[in-house]
DNA sequence: GGGCAATTTCAGGGGTTTTTCATGGTAATA
DNA sequence: TATTACCATGAAAAACCCCTGAAATTGCCC
């Protein structure tokens, strides 16, 4: 696996070209761009990346904007890097769209630092770096298009479809409970019940399983929430036989 | 579900009431302390927090040290606040203890942002991430996917279950009383009763019990409660601290 | 505004889990 | 042995959770 990408959108050259070389010679793939739909562009065409740096105050497109279109793909951790300190901005920024906040000026160990802890808490973030990601055989998941191919058919993923999937697939294997698929798939929101949580899990495996009555790949924990298996070669061991109740 | 639990040590009186009131306002639940060994007894007492906000300078003890030992405990999210603006003492901090860093003065706002924030990044600290705990030659169990494997054959544990058997082992090797038992797998409701709590271990037993006369791992201690036993020599070692009331 | 896609709410149905209830069994005590 | 308190067990009722389709709502683009 590659080295973690990060894309920078920052319009200032000087704090660009900082972070760009600092963030470089610690090893990380950075891509840096000083407008928002540039980075949008990239993203398109080279798929997304670990973790987003995104400057407030840019030129055509607000950084609130380009995190919105970014979200809408995927579950892309953001951090905001912003020269103004306005407790109403930052408290925004933290509830919507991002996973954290820094404020210029700052020191780039400290910037290290941040990112460092927010991608020890996003796991498996190697889905993240390939354009294309192939599940198996018959499963294949193109999030910066928001597209599924399945046994040849290919489906379209609504934003929230997107998200839902791309958080399960993050912790393949692992239980993730339904709160935490709420607040990551709408973030700030408050007003969201796990019905409707459902109803999108739903549409979400009307997509991507053949028989929605013994789901392939999404499976239900009830009383807890959702899980992404991977069958049988890699992925995670489930003791080679299981009998079941 | 409770609300969310907020350990908070501070030292000064002020922002320590000015927090807590704020944040008792905004439902959560506040345990507030001066200082560490206090907050430390009180983990052992009442149980884990589902986060902490520890002040760096505290007189007896320094917010690192305590972060260190709530860490060793279990993965608790951390947010350090702190009047010093030391690049080094934020790095170091967030390096190697904390999910987050928050400098004086601060709004409460951005305060309860950032807290929001790091519990929603969170994986959950519930027993969710750990690994498969082998008994001996003939159980194991899988509290992620709620499972027992016994002999060969595989069964889903319901969430009940799951909580009694999770408490019963994290004190294998002592009677677990009736009570705490109760309180453990059904936190917060208070019309339940023994008969419920006998059913639910008659059924635990069923799962993993071959010869349910005479329960090989689940034994009952009449009058008092239950205890679960590892028989021979190489059981596991189910760490022999444990924080809970 | 009209149309379209996405989201959210609502309601019925089915299955699982939890709780209650009733009965018989077992251990301690006098 | 009789009594009492506690426990095991099965069965049935109640509560809960999830699936699913359809209708209502929202939001966006032409």
């Amino acid at each position: 696996m590659g080295k973690t990408k990060i894309l920078l959108v920052e319009d200032d050259p000087n704090i660009n070209k900082l972070i760009h070389d600092y963030m470089t010679a610690r090893s990380f793939d950075v891509y840096a761009f000083s407008d928002g739909p540039e980075a949008l562009d990239h993203i398109t065409m080279r798929g997304l990346p670990h973790i987003a740096l995104l400057d407030l105050t840019l030129p055509t497109m607000h950084g609130f904007e380009i995190s919105s279109r970014i979200k809408a793909m995927a579950d892309v951790p953001i951090i905001f890097i912003t020269a103004t300190n306005d407790t109403d901005t930052v408290v925004q920024g933290l509830k919507k769209y991002a996973e954290d906040f820094i404020v210029k000026p700052f020191e780039l160990r400290e910037l290290e630092a941040r990112i460092r802890v927010v991608l020890a808490r996003m796991p498996s973030l190697d889905y993240a770096s390939e354009p294309i990601i192939h599940i198996d055989d018959h499963l294949s998941i193109d999030f910066a298009h928001n597209r599924v191919v399945i046994g040849g058919k290919s489906f379209t993923l609504t934003p929230t479809e997107s998200i839902l999937l791309h958080v399960l697939l993050r912790r393949a294997g692992q239980v993730v409970e339904n709160r935490t698929l709420i607040v990551r798939a709408w973030a700030g929101k408050d007003d969201i019940y796990e019905d409707t949580l459902r109803v999108h899990m739903h549409r979400l495996r009307r997509k991507l399983e053949s028989d929605s009555h013994h789901p392939h790949y999404i499976r239900t924990e009830r009383g807890v929430g959702y899980m992404f298996t991977v069958r049988p070669a890699e992925g995670i061991t489930v003791d080679a036989d299981s009998a079941d109740d």
